[in-house]
DNA sequence: AACGCAAACAACCGCACCAGG
DNA sequence: ACCTGGTGCGGTTGTTTGCGT
Protein backbone atom coordinates (compact mmCIF):
# COMPACT_ATOMS: atom_id res chain seq x y z
CA UNK A 1 0.00 0.00 0.00
CA UNK A 2 1.29 3.66 -0.78
CA UNK A 3 2.52 5.53 2.09
CA UNK A 4 1.50 8.85 2.07
CA UNK A 5 3.60 12.02 3.55
CA UNK A 6 2.33 12.18 6.67
CA UNK A 7 -0.71 10.09 6.92
CA UNK A 8 -0.55 6.83 8.79
CA UNK A 9 -3.31 5.78 7.91
CA UNK A 10 -6.07 6.83 5.74
CA UNK A 11 -9.31 7.32 7.40
CA UNK A 12 -12.38 6.05 5.86
CA UNK A 13 -14.57 7.43 8.63
CA UNK A 14 -17.47 9.78 7.10
CA UNK A 15 -16.50 13.46 8.54
CA UNK A 16 -17.81 16.81 8.42
CA UNK A 17 -16.26 19.06 5.81
CA UNK A 18 -16.23 22.79 7.00
CA UNK A 19 -16.94 24.97 4.07
CA UNK A 20 -17.53 28.93 3.76
CA UNK A 21 -14.31 31.41 5.06
CA UNK A 22 -10.70 30.25 6.23
CA UNK A 23 -9.70 30.97 9.36
CA UNK A 24 -5.98 32.25 9.99
CA UNK A 25 -5.23 28.72 11.33
CA UNK A 26 -6.51 26.69 8.81
CA UNK A 27 -4.41 28.59 6.47
CA UNK A 28 -1.39 27.94 9.08
CA UNK A 29 -1.79 24.27 8.81
CA UNK A 30 -2.28 24.14 5.15
CA UNK A 31 1.58 25.95 4.22
CA UNK A 32 2.80 24.40 7.12
CA UNK A 33 1.60 21.18 5.45
CA UNK A 34 3.03 21.83 1.68
CA UNK A 35 6.13 23.31 3.23
CA UNK A 36 7.30 20.13 4.51
CA UNK A 37 5.50 17.51 1.49
CA UNK A 38 4.47 19.44 -1.03
CA UNK A 39 1.49 19.27 -2.96
CA UNK A 40 1.11 15.57 -3.56
CA UNK A 41 -2.57 15.21 -4.06
CA UNK A 42 -5.11 17.57 -3.26
CA UNK A 43 -8.16 15.17 -2.31
CA UNK A 44 -5.94 13.57 0.23
CA UNK A 45 -3.98 16.24 1.77
CA UNK A 46 -6.93 17.54 3.59
CA UNK A 47 -6.71 15.32 6.59
CA UNK A 48 -3.33 14.69 7.11
CA UNK A 49 -3.19 18.66 7.20
CA UNK A 50 -5.38 18.68 9.90
CA UNK A 51 -8.21 20.14 7.67
CA UNK A 52 -11.76 19.36 7.47
CA UNK A 53 -12.27 20.72 3.98
CA UNK A 54 -11.95 18.85 0.52
CA UNK A 55 -9.30 18.68 -1.73
CA UNK A 56 -10.75 21.38 -4.09
CA UNK A 57 -11.32 23.61 -1.18
CA UNK A 58 -7.78 23.34 -0.29
CA UNK A 59 -6.65 23.61 -3.39
CA UNK A 60 -8.36 26.51 -4.62
CA UNK A 61 -7.28 28.82 -1.47
CA UNK A 62 -3.90 27.60 -2.02
CA UNK A 63 -3.87 29.08 -5.70
CA UNK A 64 -5.59 32.07 -4.56
CA UNK A 65 -4.36 33.43 -1.79
CA UNK A 66 -1.87 31.15 0.05
CA UNK A 67 0.62 30.37 -2.50
CA UNK A 68 4.10 32.31 -3.04
CA UNK A 69 4.41 35.23 -5.43
CA UNK A 70 0.91 36.53 -5.43
CA UNK A 71 -0.15 40.06 -5.77
CA UNK A 72 -2.61 41.53 -3.28
CA UNK A 73 -2.44 45.00 -4.10
CA UNK A 74 -4.50 46.86 -6.21
CA UNK A 75 -4.70 45.99 -10.51
CA UNK A 76 -2.40 48.45 -12.07
CA UNK A 77 -3.29 50.29 -14.74
CA UNK A 78 -0.63 48.50 -16.93
CA UNK A 79 -2.56 45.07 -15.74
CA UNK A 80 -5.88 46.48 -16.43
CA UNK A 81 -5.05 47.55 -19.86
CA UNK A 82 -3.63 43.89 -20.18
CA UNK A 83 -6.97 42.60 -18.84
CA UNK A 84 -8.99 44.65 -21.25
CA UNK A 85 -6.71 43.20 -24.32
CA UNK A 86 -6.75 40.58 -23.59
CA UNK A 87 -10.19 39.48 -22.88
CA UNK A 88 -10.82 41.19 -26.32
CA UNK A 89 -8.68 38.53 -28.15
CA UNK A 90 -9.04 35.22 -25.66
CA UNK A 91 -13.15 36.27 -23.87
CA UNK A 92 -13.00 34.93 -20.85
CA UNK A 93 -10.25 32.43 -20.59
CA UNK A 94 -8.89 33.75 -17.33
CA UNK A 95 -6.88 31.24 -17.03
CA UNK A 96 -4.55 32.53 -19.83
CA UNK A 97 -5.53 36.24 -19.24
CA UNK A 98 -3.69 35.70 -15.84
CA UNK A 99 -0.78 33.34 -17.13
CA UNK A 100 -0.32 37.57 -18.68
CA UNK A 101 0.01 38.63 -14.94
CA UNK A 102 2.40 37.12 -13.07
CA UNK A 103 1.37 36.88 -9.57
CA UNK A 104 -2.45 37.43 -10.73
CA UNK A 105 -4.99 34.67 -10.39
CA UNK A 106 -7.54 34.14 -12.37
CA UNK A 107 -10.40 34.72 -9.75
CA UNK A 108 -9.08 37.60 -8.99
CA UNK A 109 -8.93 38.54 -12.57
CA UNK A 110 -12.84 37.38 -13.44
CA UNK A 111 -13.88 39.34 -10.35
CA UNK A 112 -12.17 42.81 -11.25
CA UNK A 113 -13.79 41.85 -14.92
CA UNK A 114 -17.02 40.98 -13.61
CA UNK A 115 -17.47 43.75 -10.65
CA UNK A 116 -15.43 46.74 -12.14
CA UNK A 117 -14.86 46.45 -16.08
CA UNK A 118 -18.07 44.65 -17.96
CA UNK A 119 -20.17 47.43 -16.58
CA UNK A 120 -18.06 50.27 -18.12
CA UNK A 121 -17.35 47.85 -21.22
CA UNK A 122 -21.22 47.34 -21.54
CA UNK A 123 -21.70 50.88 -21.14
CA UNK A 124 -18.60 52.08 -23.88
CA UNK A 125 -20.31 49.23 -26.45
CA UNK A 126 -23.77 51.23 -26.23
CA UNK A 127 -22.08 54.69 -26.95
CA UNK A 128 -20.28 53.42 -29.94
CA UNK A 129 -21.36 55.07 -32.83
CA UNK A 130 -22.64 53.12 -35.23
CA UNK A 131 -21.35 55.85 -38.73
CA UNK A 132 -19.59 53.11 -39.83
CA UNK A 133 -22.23 50.89 -40.68
CA UNK A 134 -23.05 53.61 -43.61
CA UNK A 135 -19.44 53.69 -44.91
CA UNK A 136 -19.09 49.73 -45.02
CA UNK A 137 -22.39 49.49 -47.15
CA UNK A 138 -21.92 52.51 -49.69
CA UNK A 139 -17.83 52.19 -49.99
CA UNK A 140 -16.29 48.72 -48.24
CA UNK A 141 -13.00 49.19 -50.19
CA UNK A 142 -12.86 53.02 -48.21
CA UNK A 143 -13.44 51.94 -44.59
CA UNK A 144 -9.49 52.31 -43.89
CA UNK A 145 -8.32 54.52 -46.58
CA UNK A 146 -10.86 57.30 -45.67
CA UNK A 147 -10.66 60.62 -45.85
CA UNK A 148 -12.14 61.68 -42.66
CA UNK A 149 -10.97 59.07 -39.99
CA UNK A 150 -12.15 60.60 -36.83
CA UNK A 151 -15.72 59.54 -38.21
CA UNK A 152 -14.68 55.93 -39.66
CA UNK A 153 -14.16 53.02 -36.77
CA UNK A 154 -14.29 49.75 -36.94
CA UNK A 155 -15.18 47.93 -34.21
CA UNK A 156 -15.01 44.25 -33.39
CA UNK A 157 -18.61 43.55 -34.81
CA UNK A 158 -17.44 45.41 -38.26
CA UNK A 159 -14.95 42.94 -38.19
CA UNK A 160 -17.17 39.56 -39.21
CA UNK A 161 -19.53 41.85 -41.44
CA UNK A 162 -17.63 41.02 -44.67
CA UNK A 163 -18.70 37.92 -46.27
CA UNK A 164 -17.02 37.43 -49.78
CA UNK A 165 -13.64 38.49 -50.97
CA UNK A 166 -14.58 41.02 -53.18
CA UNK A 167 -16.17 42.51 -49.63
CA UNK A 168 -13.33 42.74 -47.79
CA UNK A 169 -11.62 46.05 -47.82
CA UNK A 170 -8.46 47.50 -48.95
CA UNK A 171 -5.85 47.76 -46.03
CA UNK A 172 -3.34 50.82 -46.98
CA UNK A 173 -0.74 50.11 -44.26
CA UNK A 174 0.93 52.83 -45.23
CA UNK A 175 -2.09 55.11 -44.31
CA UNK A 176 -2.77 53.36 -40.89
CA UNK A 177 -2.22 56.41 -38.93
CA UNK A 178 -3.09 57.45 -35.39
CA UNK A 179 -6.62 58.57 -36.79
CA UNK A 180 -7.86 55.39 -37.34
CA UNK A 181 -9.33 52.90 -35.18
CA UNK A 182 -8.96 49.49 -36.30
CA UNK A 183 -9.93 47.17 -33.26
CA UNK A 184 -10.64 44.22 -33.37
CA UNK A 185 -9.79 40.86 -31.44
CA UNK A 186 -10.66 38.23 -34.60
CA UNK A 187 -7.39 37.11 -36.56
CA UNK A 188 -9.67 35.89 -39.66
CA UNK A 189 -10.09 39.71 -41.07
CA UNK A 190 -6.44 40.06 -40.91
CA UNK A 191 -5.86 36.46 -42.37
CA UNK A 192 -8.20 37.78 -44.73
CA UNK A 193 -6.42 40.73 -45.73
CA UNK A 194 -3.17 38.80 -46.62
CA UNK A 195 -4.97 36.12 -48.53
CA UNK A 196 -7.00 38.26 -50.66
CA UNK A 197 -3.99 40.33 -51.32
CA UNK A 198 -5.72 43.13 -49.86
CA UNK A 199 -2.74 44.54 -47.93
CA UNK A 200 -0.79 47.49 -49.99
CA UNK A 201 1.01 50.18 -48.94
CA UNK A 202 4.49 50.67 -47.21
CA UNK A 203 3.37 48.78 -44.31
CA UNK A 204 2.25 45.83 -46.17
CA UNK A 205 5.59 43.85 -45.82
CA UNK A 206 5.66 44.45 -42.03
CA UNK A 207 2.04 42.47 -41.86
CA UNK A 208 3.18 40.12 -44.37
CA UNK A 209 5.90 39.23 -42.16
CA UNK A 210 3.69 38.62 -39.61
CA UNK A 211 1.53 36.61 -40.97
CA UNK A 212 4.24 34.31 -41.41
CA UNK A 213 5.12 33.76 -38.21
CA UNK A 214 4.03 30.88 -35.87
CA UNK A 215 5.56 31.77 -32.61
CA UNK A 216 5.56 35.54 -31.82
CA UNK A 217 7.78 35.32 -28.75
CA UNK A 218 10.03 33.59 -30.89
CA UNK A 219 10.92 37.24 -32.04
CA UNK A 220 14.29 39.03 -31.42
CA UNK A 221 13.97 42.45 -32.66
CA UNK A 222 10.01 43.39 -33.13
CA UNK A 223 10.67 46.84 -32.48
CA UNK A 224 13.10 47.04 -35.63
CA UNK A 225 10.53 45.22 -37.73
CA UNK A 226 8.50 48.16 -36.50
CA UNK A 227 10.39 50.46 -37.81
CA UNK A 228 9.27 53.06 -40.69
CA UNK A 229 5.43 52.38 -39.36
CA UNK A 230 5.44 55.42 -38.00
CA UNK A 231 3.55 56.03 -34.60
CA UNK A 232 2.70 52.04 -34.55
CA UNK A 233 4.73 50.52 -31.96
CA UNK A 234 4.53 46.75 -29.94
CA UNK A 235 5.61 48.82 -27.00
CA UNK A 236 2.27 50.38 -26.94
CA UNK A 237 0.76 46.54 -27.33
CA UNK A 238 2.29 43.12 -26.24
CA UNK A 239 3.67 39.97 -27.66
CA UNK A 240 2.78 36.43 -26.47
CA UNK A 241 4.20 33.11 -28.04
CA UNK A 242 0.34 33.12 -30.08
CA UNK A 243 -0.30 36.49 -30.00
CA UNK A 244 0.68 39.91 -30.89
CA UNK A 245 -0.85 43.17 -30.27
CA UNK A 246 -0.38 46.62 -31.04
CA UNK A 247 -1.27 50.14 -30.28
CA UNK A 248 0.06 53.59 -31.52
CA UNK A 249 1.31 56.49 -29.07
CA UNK A 250 -2.50 58.00 -29.51
CA UNK A 251 -3.70 54.20 -28.28
CA UNK A 252 -6.53 54.20 -30.48
CA UNK A 253 -5.80 52.51 -32.89
CA UNK A 254 -4.72 48.40 -32.23
CA UNK A 255 -4.65 44.72 -34.70
CA UNK A 256 -5.02 41.58 -32.50
CA UNK A 257 -2.99 39.40 -34.17
CA UNK A 258 -3.27 35.56 -33.90
CA UNK A 259 -0.55 33.21 -34.96
CA UNK A 260 -2.05 30.10 -37.08
C1' DA B 1 -26.03 55.39 15.13
C1' DA B 2 -28.79 52.65 12.13
C1' DC B 3 -30.15 51.18 7.91
C1' DG B 4 -30.08 50.00 2.95
C1' DC B 5 -27.68 49.42 -1.09
C1' DA B 6 -23.93 48.43 -4.17
C1' DA B 7 -19.31 47.05 -4.88
C1' DA B 8 -15.68 43.96 -3.98
C1' DC B 9 -14.01 39.76 -2.79
C1' DA B 10 -13.78 34.81 -1.41
C1' DA B 11 -15.37 30.46 -2.03
C1' DC B 12 -18.39 26.84 -3.93
C1' DC B 13 -20.32 24.07 -7.65
C1' DG B 14 -20.65 21.72 -11.90
C1' DC B 15 -18.48 20.40 -15.87
C1' DA B 16 -14.67 19.05 -18.93
C1' DC B 17 -10.40 17.12 -19.61
C1' DC B 18 -6.72 13.96 -18.84
C1' DA B 19 -4.00 10.16 -17.16
C1' DG B 20 -3.75 5.71 -15.34
C1' DG B 21 -5.68 1.24 -14.58
C1' DA C 1 -12.25 1.02 -25.47
C1' DC C 2 -14.01 2.05 -21.22
C1' DC C 3 -14.06 3.52 -16.41
C1' DT C 4 -12.57 6.20 -12.57
C1' DG C 5 -10.28 9.60 -9.82
C1' DG C 6 -7.84 13.90 -9.77
C1' DT C 7 -7.36 18.38 -11.38
C1' DG C 8 -8.36 22.77 -13.54
C1' DC C 9 -11.52 26.12 -15.29
C1' DG C 10 -15.41 29.19 -15.61
C1' DG C 11 -19.88 30.53 -13.85
C1' DT C 12 -22.27 31.62 -9.93
C1' DT C 13 -23.38 32.54 -5.21
C1' DG C 14 -22.57 34.05 -0.51
C1' DT C 15 -20.32 37.19 2.57
C1' DT C 16 -18.02 41.29 3.81
C1' DT C 17 -17.03 46.04 3.37
C1' DG C 18 -17.78 50.78 2.30
C1' DC C 19 -20.62 54.56 1.50
C1' DG C 20 -24.64 57.49 1.31
C1' DT C 21 -28.87 58.79 3.50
Amino acid sequence: MARYPGVDKISNSKKTVKKGAWSAEEDQKLVAYIMRYGIWSWTHMAEPAGLARTGKSCRLRWMNYLRPNIKHGNITKEEEEIIINSHQVLGSRWATIASRLPGRTDNEIKNYWNTRLKKRFIQEKLEMPIACDAKVNSNPNNILTHQNPSTSILYPTEATKFGSPQDIPTLDASSLCPSYEVHHGDKTLVNRWHSAGNIIGEGANFWEQLLSVKDFSAIEDLEGMCQNLGSISPSYGGMYSDCVYFGDSYDDFTVDLWAN
